[in-house]
DNA sequence: AACATTTTCGTTATAATATAACACTATTGT
DNA sequence: ACAATAGTGTTATATTATAACGAAAATGTT
């Protein structure tokens, strides 16, 4: 995101927000766990999962193999830590873990640039919809494409 | 879909449709793209691209390579004669060609069943979330994963 | 009709994403 | 100290998708 230049500040809450959402849900963060969402955070944007493997490579200097990092990813996106971004292959931090939600995101076709969007009339129109037709929601993505507001000016 | 258990007339609307949408857009629905979406509206659930090769050498006799089809279901999705579901890395036939909408589905876990949800007043909310935070859509899919009123019951 | 242009399709190879299966290690509970 | 559980490592492979290039078909022009 444009506003966050200083990443670390993205990490440490990030960290301390899941501190708190593994005792909640008494599952343990990890070394390999912590490290992943760290990274994830660090870069703040959707990232593929051989990205991430690569970037755990380069700060670890040790090789993880595709299936550690999805298993950890799958921990992760169990925790409510972070979403996956279906339309990108990608994953990226939950901005609010503290609450169980529906994942829906203004992703920016230029900058790539991925705004979680926590929006309670959305949520209810969805949810109206469900009720109205007799389906009963598990899970929700929105994925919106098009060009952030900083990008239109360019 | 549960309704209709004659896909036949399925498969009539939709070539029709196609036909129609295809004159407009001054393309060509050449034998091939007819043959394809005849086959994603036979068994009108979402699809992936393997299993429509395995569909088509079933038919045709003749092995269909991979980018063949994916050609074929991308001037598919580029007509708006298909939605692709993220989710499940599948393709199903829009139900209304006729007018370029988002893809809003509803995708049962236990039946498989896509439903396709044309719905104002989400679309204008999300919309709205557009104009609230200048970022210009150019493209969305909602998809929300549960189960089916019928396969509630069961 | 003959030709050039464009579109569509075929084909080979390969990239990108994801998981199965099993062994080993670390942690937890008794 | 031991058994049970949870987490990680490792090899192999499945699944999904595209790049690159050439052949064939359709279209437009003289």
């Amino acid at each position: 995101m444009s506003q966050c230049k200083n990443h670390q500040h993205c990490i440490d809450t990030a960290i301390s927000n899941a501190l708190l959402a593994c005792q909640e849900a008494n599952v343990r963060l990890t070394p390999l766990r912590e490290q992943l969402l760290k990274l994830i955070w660090k870069s703040h944007q959707p990232l593929g999962a051989y990205d991430l493997i690569e970037m755990l490579a380069e700060v670890s200097e040790r090789c993880i193999a595709p299936p550690t990092v999805y298993r950890t990813l799958n921990f992760l996106l169990n925790v409510g830590l972070i979403h996956r971004i279906n339309s990108l292959n990608a994953f990226i931090g939950c901005t609010d873990p503290s609450t169980r939600h529906p994942s829906y995101f203004l992703i920016c076709t230029e900058c790539q640039t991925a705004t979680e969007c926590h929006n309670d009339s959305l949520r209810q129109q969805v949810s109206h919809i469900g009720t109205q037709t007799g389906f009963r929601i598990q899970q929700q993505w929105l994925e919106v494409l098009g060009l952030c507001q900083n990008c239109q000016k360019l």
